[in-house]
Formats: C-alpha cells, structure tokens, sequence
DNA sequence: TAAATTAACTATAACGTTGTAGCTAGCTAA
DNA sequence: TTAGCTAGCTACAACGTTATAGTTAATTTA
C-alpha cells in the first residue's frame, strides 16, 4: 500500500518548509525558479495529489452537490440525475446522490444529513409523503443554513429558492386538445391523488381544455389513482378502477399522468381486446422507454429530464459560484413537447 | 442566515476550553455533570452539529461510498445504485455517484477524482471500452491506495479485489434448454461484442446447451450488436440484422443478452406479422421495465440487482470497517433466475 | 555609507475536531 | 504534615492545506 505523500512530507524530503512547497506548486513567484522545479519534480514523481478534505476545511467548500429525490429506479428521474452528473462533473463538482422514497421521515434525514456534511447545495424533488404533509421546515432550514437549494419537477411555493419545473398545465391542455381534435370527447384521465403537484397541474390542464370546448367534465372519468407505495398494489388499483369504468362508460381517449399508468392502461385495454388507437387513443406523461417498446408505442409528454437537470444544476452551480446572488430567485419554465407515436 | 456553531464559539460563550465543550458532548465523565449539562443544553439550543469535514480530516474517514457505472439511464444499474444506497444509508454512508458513459478516460478520470476526495472506498462496475482496452491500472492504483474496491457485474479476473457477479454463463444455458426443452432447435442469440465479459459468459451458456442437446450452433444465428454509444444506431443496426436472417433461415426462439435487445426484437418480429411465441419464443436478460409492459410480455432472466447492491455494500462496508481484512477478497455469485412470461 | 529595496524563503494562524498530557485545588491517608 | 490521589478542568498537537505576515541576506539607491 502507497501512502498519499502530503506537503509536510515533501517539505522534510528536501529541507525547504512546507509554505515553500504549497508555494512552489502553485508556481508562485516568490519562491526561486530553481526550488521551484526540483519540487514540482519530486512532488509528480512521487505523485503528489492534494487532500480534498483538508481543502474543503480550509475553504469552506467541497465542491460537492447533494441530490434528494423520490426514487432512483424511475426513468425520468434517472434522466435527471445523468444530467445532473453530467454538468457537474463538467463544472468540476462531485454528486451525491439520496433517495427519500417518497419519505417525509427519511426526505428530513437525507436532508440533515447532507446539510452537516459534504455538501455545498442541493437539489431535490420533494417527495408525496411531504407535499401530503406541508411541511418543509427542513427545506427552509437548510436554506437558512446559507446552503442553496433548487427544487425541480415537484416544487411548491412557500419556499423561497430556485426552481425548474415544466409547463405541466399547458401541456396537459395541449394534449387534451390534440385528443379533442381527434375527435375524441370522452376522455378518461387517469392521474394521482391531488397533493402531488404535477399531478394537480395536469388534472387543471385537462379540465380546461375540456372547459375550452364546451365538454362537461364527468367524475366517472377522472380516475385518481391512490398512492401505495408497494407500486404492485397501486397498478391492481389502477386496472381494477379503469375496467369498472370501461364496462359503464363510453371511453374513446385516455390522458396518463404518467407512463407506468398508461403502459398499465394499455395492457387493459389488450386484455378487454380494445384497440388502440382505433378505438380508444392513449397519450401520456413522460417520454420513457416503456412509451417506446410498448405495442402500439404510446405517444408521450416529454419533459426534457435532461434539460431539467441541466438547467437545475447550472442555477445551482451558479448560486454556489457567486454568479448570481443568494437572495434573487428564479424560476425557470421548461415546456414540454408532444411525441407522437402509434397509439394516438 | 444562520451560521452552524462551532465549539470553539460554544466554548467562548461559556468561557470554558474547546476541550471541555467537546468532552462534554461526548458525554466525558472528566467534566463534571454540571458543566456537562450546561454545555449540552447550549448546544441543543443551538442547534449543535459536528462538522464532518473536519471529522473527515481528522479521523481519515468520510463515510462515503463512490460508486463508478456506466450508465444510470439503465434499468438494472439503477436498481444496484438504489440498493447500494439503501443499505449504505443503513450503515451511515453516504453514496457519490459518478457516470463513466462507457468510457475508459471518463472511468479514469471519476476514479482520480474520487480517489483524492471524499470517498472511504468505491464500488464500480467497469465500462465497455475499459473491458476492450483491457487496460485496469486506474483499478489497481487505487486499490494500491488501500482505497478497497468490489466491482459487479462487469468484472475482470487480473484486478484483485471482491466481487459480485452473476452466474451468466449457467443461467444462459438454462434459459437455452428452457427453449430447446420446448421443442425449439433453431434459436437466435442476440449478444454484445466479445470484449464485454458477461455477453460473453451469455454467449458460453447458450453454446454449451446447444452442444448438450447435439445442436451443431449456427453462426448465422449469432448476431453481435455492434456498440455505438448512440443508441439509435445500435438498434437499428440490431433490426437490419434481424431482419435479414429471418429472410435466409428458420428461428423459432430468440434469447436476448439483454432486454433492449429483445424489446427491439419484439419490434422487428411484430412488423413481420410473426406470432410470439408461437413462431418465435423469446426470453431475454434483465427483468427490466420494458419486459413487463411490452406485449407480450418477455420471458426473463432476472440478475436480481437489489440483492447484487447489497451484496456489493456489504463487501465493501465490511472492508472498511476492518471485519474483513484488506488482504482476503471474495468472489459472490448470485444465482440469476428465470422469470417466466408470455413470450415463451 | 547608510538606508531602502528586493529576492527567497519561513513561521504562524486558521479551518473544526479529538485524544493525550498537563495543571490546579481540594481531599485522603499514613 | 506532607506526599499522593482525585475531580475537573485546560493546553497542545495533529489531520493537510493556504494566506498573511514575518525574516534574512544581498543588492540597489542617493
């Protein structure tokens, strides 16, 4: 086993002090050119790499940045999280990663976590069981704590930070729209509980296109799926609720909130012999790789994971770099695209 | 903003020593009760918290893990990252995250980085292109740093270190006897090129249990996915070359290395107007997201990626806590399992 | 020639901890 | 009564850096 050598160890190796060495590292004039070199010599040879940790203690800082989010196995917030790196690494910050499983009690542990520790910001998406609660002192402690925070996807407004979210209500509106355009006014939405703020979002989008075209909304057709964390359950759930619903009702669209809801839809309506697009037509949130290999392929609501997290990371970069002030807050608006496939 | 306490400003409020304070905290029987209680109290008050970096620095431990993969935009690595987390939070470690995108000099460099900083010890499962350079010294290096390392999934034999994989080659060999037991002699194997070990484990099985039953292995049936980063291109490369072999020879089952591959296929076989499984049986690796939701649904071998996370923080947690020595290094095999669905 | 300047270094403190050793006053024991 | 002990503290060094403020000897300037 090589030990690190460290510059009190150069220093020693060859009679100069260890001002000396940290100067001549960073090729400061003020040490002579030749003492200069031969230490830059020894300290490659001897593979020289400064402490981080020590660095971090001296600076304040540790180049590192904390992301909180709901679920790791998760397309979209998978997307995120590879963006995220990406332009991290690239800015030259370390990522942590936690994961709050849509935890109120561990959100709050990662949290503290992650605030008495090696981070310099963080960047989450807040998890149901907290936007159920209304609680986010720990949000507002960190932020206190100086330590800046952007939020992205699942954000909410009494907290005072940087955010990125997406024009969830338009493109809910768009896409129901598109459905309506078809032809298709009997259209099933299946979405989540009400305090998830996306989900709210795009239940406002698509009862107001229905408004906008003189449809009565039918609360038959809203199907709210309950949360059940275990999400074989949630999906049982989900087929159950859509088949009573097909049996009373005419049903010739349905509007996901997302893309494990649709792909479940779909394979309802396969095993009721539906056809799709033909009969009933499916659009859905998030563009995943289940939209993608399904038969026929879903047609999606993309929201552009990868331009979220990029952004995400470069308003936080920004904060952590001084570029912008700790008091401004901005919110960005990402909008979302619809891709069309087969089934719609 | 409120700034985090120190003890050395606790000490000053109280006019005792930084010592006192932080024995006190640790609840020394040197400090008498009194005094004791009355620091702890200040400190609750105000919201006390010891800083981990200077921790860090002092007692050469960080309490975080580094994980190095090649993709997180992955079903299965994403399950291995989320178990990896769990169970490292468990134990009180933190999880950095670094992505090499298949890349050797990405790998290289996230292994520098992560080996001068804020990492006890890392888990990696190694990228492509470092598996076709054969070139490990970065693994080496590190390890030589006492810095241990427990690769998965994708490992090498000349790096030695603990390890976790997967019986690829025999669960490849059962899945191929599954079909051949099924009356299916002409089966397609769809593989990665030859560097990537576990493809070519994969590749073993299937040989061996066409040697078992007498099946003399066509090459044509042999389809190696030529690796293009972009993933549109291999897939299109992937159906070209489907499609072509299904014009010039009989296939009544495909086993896929992995289930992008066989979505793909699925794909391919469907706008052919080939009936699955009836013409065609499919069983394919990775027990992934797309697996469920296609139609129908694929047959798969699942690697069980939570257990092989686990598995791999526990190898390595045990390391660093010192119950395992540095020097004993153990390989896991996890046994793969066959998930039967639809398409066989 | 004495004062000022400069080159080339070194010493010190600080970031926030902790463990070891040291100190002091009051008490016990022989 | 005086050494020895104990309770209850404090001082110091160390983890590895860096920035600031010295220090020294040689050189320049007036």
């Amino acid at each position: 086993m090589i030990r690190r050598i460290t510059l009190k160890e150069i220093a020693n190796e060859l009679n100069v002090s260890i001002s000396t060495v940290s100067k001549s590292l960073k090729d400061s004039h003020e040490i002579g050119i030749e003492t200069r070199q031969k230490i830059k010599a020894f300290a490659k040879a001897h593979n020289y790499r400064p402490n981080n940790i020590a660095l971090s203690l001296k600076n304040r800082k540790t180049k590192t940045i904390g992301v909180i989010i709901p679920e790791i196995v998760h397309h979209f917030f998978s997307i995120v999280i590879n963006s995220i790196e990406k332009f991290s690494t690239e800015s030259g910050y370390n990522v942590i990663i936690a994961v709050s499983n849509e935890s109120f009690e561990k959100e709050v542990l990662n949290m503290e976590t992650l605030a008495n520790g090696h981070i310099d910001g963080i960047i989450m998406s807040i998890a149901k069981e907290t936007l159920k609660k209304q609680d986010f002192h720990h949000i507002k402690e960190t932020i206190d704590l100086g330590i800046p925070v952007v939020l992205f996807d699942r954000v909410i407004n009494d907290v005072k930070c940087d955010k990125v979210i997406v024009n969830d209500k338009q493109a809910a509106k768009e896409a129901t729209q598109a459905l309506i355009d078809d032809n298709r006014t009997n259209i099933l939405l299946l979405t989540s509980e009400d305090y998830v703020s996306v989900g709210n979002l795009r239940t406002e989008g698509y009862l107001e296109a229905l408004k906008d075209n003189d449809i009565i909304p039918d609360s038959d057709l809203i199907i709210k799926v309950k949360d059940k964390k275990g999400s074989q359950l949630e999906m049982s759930f989900l087929e159950n609720e859509l088949e009573k619903v097909l049996k009373i009702k005419k049903v010739d669209a349905i509007l996901g909130v997302n893309e494990i809801y649709a792909g479940s839809a779909l394979k309802v309506l396969k095993k009721n012999k539906i056809t799709v697009p033909n009969e009933i037509a499916i659009i859905s949130f998030t563009d995943g790789v289940i939209s993608r290999y399904s038969s026929p392929s879903l047609s999606t609501i993309s929201q552009h994971g990868e331009i979220m997290g990029e952004r995400a990371a470069k308003l936080l970069i920004n904060k952590l770099t001084g570029k912008t002030s700790s008091k401004e807050h901005k919110t960005e608006i990402i909008n979302c695209s619809l891709i069309k496939r087969e089934s719609s």
